[in-house]
DNA sequence: TCTAACATGTTAGTAGCTAACTTAACGGGG
DNA sequence: CCCCGTTAAGTTAGCTACTAACATGTTAGA
């Protein structure tokens, strides 16, 4: 049993950075002629061809193209923020200032490649759409960041309510951000999403739950 | 100009009634195929087979495989309901009771195809993938609903957030519902969605915005 | 040195989706 | 009554994302 989930993760150094290069480099090209000529305009192959692979190559590093342009590695570290928070801070709140806090550390490095990223999301519908498949994913790591007893799947409906809301808060954030072309702080406007909501719910208004 | 807006809706009657019934036809038989075999399973050659056409004729009606899974039209309906609440009601309400009134219309003559629906959606990646264009275009008609001055795609943060936290816990009680098989009532469950998102966001916490 | 593991390439295929052109059925104006 | 514009559908051919089967060279370790 050489090759486990270690061996895949380590592989002897070598092939380890190997690997993380060759995917790298299909991420740097793939991103490169995304913003130049579009998404649909650009091809698996020329991808490939660009960073000296075969196009069998590119799908072994990513599963699909969309995966090229909507891959990163911020979501474990959210995750890893919200673990930190303590215990007794409600939930929303948690993934609040985990979110804030890991744009700190990212916003002057990370920024203006990142607003790229996220003009070219919203203006592809194809990458519109991939983004759904993502929030599942990321909405499971937020559940298990927040609940690590309960698996994430099983995880009471409260519970997912409130995540799938944060998340929901986050991208409205993310999207005007990207819309309005970087004009505001990012960090300022998921404060103001959040507050939105907090805002909105406060008003405490007549519900009638017996609706006929 | 006899081919406008008004002439693809109508048509001469003859014409209209035939569309209707190809495209019920394409429809009906997708969702059996894809129940009996599985989304990925089925081509899209089976389904316009089985309903008498060619392919062609299928990418006519529906613009992809998965709009012949997801269509429905309720959102309309949903924004009718959401013109006719009382102007000062806040916006998270009249959606939650738009919703409420409307599946109270629908529950009972439709609540199995509906759970039969989203069990396929939710079992197969690709559709649930396909559910996050369909949320933007949701999102946009919800909006011009609550306010119709401002242009959809122009509205203010807020009004974004609210509407994007509500379709965010509509979409988990709904989920919700499709994994456990529909043991609850689904109307049930929606008004527990937003239940917990107000108990959430109500027990009110120490917000450090100098987030450093 | 021999062998197992691994990254990559080659080739061939499937299926979703599009475009260009054709055919056929109706329907109003001459 | 017939011509012609509109509309529904078919045929054919092609592009591209994605997969599977098999081959090749290279490194790691016994």
């Amino acid at each position: 049993m050489s090759s486990t989930d270690a061996s895949r993760a380590a592989g002897s150094d070598w092939r380890r950075e190997k690997r993380e290069r060759t995917r790298r480099l299909l991420q740097q090209h793939a991103m490169r002629l995304f913003l130049e000529k579009g998404f649909e305009a650009t091809t698996v192959e020329e991808i490939a061809a660009a960073a000296g692979v075969s196009h069998m190559t590119f799908f072994r590093y990513f599963p699909t193209k969309e995966d090229a342009a909507l891959e990163d590695d911020y979501d474990p570290m959210i995750a890893d923020l919200i673990a930190e928070r303590p215990a007794d801070e409600p939930a929303i709140d948690k993934i609040r200032h985990a979110l804030t806090h890991g744009l700190n550390q990212l916003y002057d490095s990370e920024r203006d490649v990142l607003l790229a990223r996220m003009r070219l999301v919203y203006r592809t519908p194809a990458l519109r759409a991939g983004t759904g498949s993502r929030r599942d994913a990321d909405q499971r790591l937020l559940i298990e960041a927040l609940a690590p007893t309960a698996d994430g799947s099983r995880a009471g409906l409260h519970l997912r309510v409130v995540v799938a809301a944060a998340l929901a808060a986050t991208t409205e954030a993310i999207r005007y951000w990207a819309e309005s072309n970087g004009a505001d702080d990012l960090r300022h406007l998921i404060n103001e999403a959040f507050d939105a909501l907090r805002a909105e719910l406060t008003h405490e208004a007549p519900v009638d739950e017996s609706a006929d």
